[in-house]
RNA sequence: GCGGCUGUAGCUCAGCGGAUAGAGCAUCGGUCUUCGGAACCGAGUGUCGGGGGUUCGAAUCCCUCCAGCCGCACCA
């Protein structure tokens, strides 16, 4: 059996997790975790003020206290002495019986009682424990694909996580603002216009329309490199599209359009909960790119350089220790990404009210943000009190390690990795007898198609470069969504054979054999999992808890017989069963996985 | 050069101060008239990149070296 996936709940226990919660993000009910810390820190405290116990799950005990050994030394004293002298002081009898082991390790097994009590909580709450919080207004910056651009692997990582926080702050009772980024301004339009011209637009809109954006971009690009007269008249169209000439704005609004609907049949496809009224491109805040420039310099940030007009935050330096610039407006007097997007932090706190902004974007977006924020904090646009946060992942590197390129031909476009995943997924389901006609059974393999491409995406460690693998994407044996999928729907088929629907009365938790108490305790850790998942901005905490329980679930589901049983021992198999289908379920809608009843 | 990230089993990855380093895949062996086998049980495989240091205790913290990737002024 896995040792308790709950270890990592050490890293935010006591001050450090109070502090980081400062934002009253995930309410949850008394969790196990937190009864049985509060009166180990008291013992704690008795002997050293602000101690810790360093509480964590084990595999030598339910949980496992391995504060005493550093408390000892400070103490001076040998370890086990004060081992004894914390299990005397320590108020657990209710909760579990404490064994010194080892140098000092203090293994805790819990009671029976508290087990049952806490099953019983949850087992009465729809919410499994998690309370709705005080609603905070949080944006969240995702995707952000370009216009007249194949969306690739390379954005599945920001539109997934972005996808997955949005889903577990909206869980939490916050207000989510989902805002997409897309790359709708700048110098390539010139090109993409001309071009867009050239091949006439229905032509256009007809090969946009069937998602070949990849083509006409490149198309647009090579003669761009290869005809002057192009090269000229793309650049004549750029300033005509800047200085708001109403027939190029047309022109340029017929990509944008035809890329949003596109974006739009990819996220439902993948059942991405963002929606055209979530698209807010760079080009809206054009409009307040004159107030940007025009306030730092009333504010006497702005610092004329070499032509162009930036701001130099404290603390960045170029490769020759020179102060870095944030430049603002390039000495053509066009605006930079960095005007865009220091407009949008404005904006989002000062008209979205947002309280927290993640940015879900690539790690090698690091410095740029931080200059942003920087800037953005100096001129009063950002206020303390606004969490503002980069959350980073990884690049998508190829087979060979390096960076995955979209040049060289080997661009794998994101619908063409849903549609192998999908067929994949229908071939498997035909070797199956699941009794579903024709359309449920395509609409089942799209289900457990995503399911195996956002799980492998989420359940990795977010800030790791990636390596894109298919074969891995598209699994579904093993830690695979499908996985997950296939331990619900077995769960259900119990409840559906039982026939009548399975209300819970007085549930007596005996937990006999060991495959229910192992997985018990798993259902008892969610709140943990969801808050550390939350926490860290790291869905694949919450993968990590799901599988584990699902595996849990499993050896249960082996070695207990559920409907052949009898009894109180048949209701208390029953109500464990609900717990773990429910908690699946609602765990695996957090990271936008469906979980259907039968596959 | 400065800054950031990475180096853990054949492969893909968890673990990030605690007791013998873990999964999944792959390999081998078992379960096999199934509450749905996309499953379960078992087996083998590791100088945790190298070297120092801190610590009662280091894959985990610090230093250093090696290897790789990313960023570092007008593309976004």
């Amino acid at each position: 059996m896995l040792p308790f996936c709950l270890v990592w709940l050490a890293q935010i226990s006591g001050q450090e997790r109070r502090s980081q919660c400062s934002g009253a993000r995930l309410s949850t009910m008394a969790s196990t975790y937190e009864l049985l810390l509060a009166p180990l820190r008291a013992a704690f405290d008795t002997l050293e003020p602000g101690a810790d116990p360093v509480l964590r799950t084990s595999e030598h005990g339910d949980y496992q206290a391995n504060g005493v050994m550093a408390l000892a030394k400070k103490l001076g004293r040998p370890p086990r002495d004060v081992a004894r002298e914390i299990v005397d002081r320590a108020d657990l009898a209710d909760l579990a019986s404490v064994e010194v082991a080892g140098p000092g390790f203090l293994n805790l097994t819990l009671r029976p009682t508290l087990i049952q009590d806490q099953l019983s909580a949850l087992l009465g709450d729809d919410r499994l424990g998690i309370e709705v919080a005080p609603a905070r207004t949080i944006v969240i910056d995702y995707s952000a694909p370009n216009v007249a651009k194949e969306m690739h692997v390379g954005h599945l990582r920001s539109t997934v996580i972005g996808d997955a926080l949005a889903r577990m702050y909206r869980f939490a009772g916050h207000r989510v603002i989902a805002r997409n980024h897309v790359g709708d301004w700048g110098t390539p339009f010139g090109m993409l216009i001309e071009h867009l011209l050239d091949v006439g637009e229905d032509e256009a809109v007809a090969s946009l329309s069937i998602g070949d954006l990849d083509s006409f971009y490149r198309a647009a690009r090579v003669k761009f490199d290869a005809d002057d007269p192009f090269k000229d008249r793309s650049r004549a169209r750029v300033v005509a599209l800047q200085s708001g000439d109403v027939e190029t704005r047309r022109l340029w609004k017929i990509l944008v359009d035809q890329s949003i609907t596109y974006f739009n049949q990819v996220y439902a496809l993948l059942d991405v909960t963002l929606s055209p009224e979530d698209v807010v491109g760079e080009s809206h805040y054009n409009a307040m790119l004159g107030a940007v420039v025009a306030d730092l310099d009333g504010l006497g940030l702005l610092v004329e350089s070499d032509g162009a007009r930036c701001v130099f935050p404290p603390g960045f330096t170029n490769r020759d220790g020179d102060a870095l610039p944030l430049i603002v407006q390039k000495r053509d007097e066009g605006y930079g990404y960095a005007a865009s997007d220091l407009a949008a932090v404005r904006d989002r706190v000062e008209a979205l009210h947002a309280d927290e902004i993640l940015y879900v974007v690539g790690a090698p977006q690091a410095q740029h943000l931080e200059m942003v924020f920087a800037v953005a904090r100096l001129a009063g646009w950002l206020p303390e009190h606004v969490r503002c946060e980069h959350v980073t992942f990884g690049n998508v590197l190829g087979a060979d390690r390096k960076m995955f390129k979209t040049r060289g031909g080997e661009t794998v476009k994101l619908v063409g990795l849903v549609d192998e995943a999908i067929e994949r997924a229908a071939a498997s389901l035909r070797q199956r007898d699941n009794g579903l006609d024709g359309e449920g059974q395509q609409r089942l393999a799209t289900q457990i198609a995503r399911a195996a491409i956002k799980y492998a995406d989420l359940s990795t460690e977010r800030q790791h470069d990636y390596v894109f693998d298919l074969d891995r994407m598209v699994a579904f044996e093993g830690d695979t969504g499908p996985y997950l999928q296939y331990a619900h729907a077995r769960l259900c088929s119990i409840f559906r054979r039982l026939g009548a629907p399975w209300r819970p009365v007085h549930v007596t938790f005996g937990l006999d054999a060991l495959q229910e108490r192992n997985l018990a305790l798993a259902l008892l850790a969610f709140p943990e999992a969801l808050e550390m998942s939350f926490v860290t901005f790291q869905p694949h905490r919450l993968c990590v808890y799901l599988f584990d329980l699902a595996q849990r679930f499993t050896a249960f589901y082996d070695a207990c017989p559920v409907l052949a049983s009898t009894g109180p021992l048949r209701d208390e198999r029953l109500a464990l069963c609900d717990l773990t289908a429910r908690t699946l379920s609602i765990g695996l809608s957090m990271l936008g996985i469906d979980a259907p009843e039968q596959m």
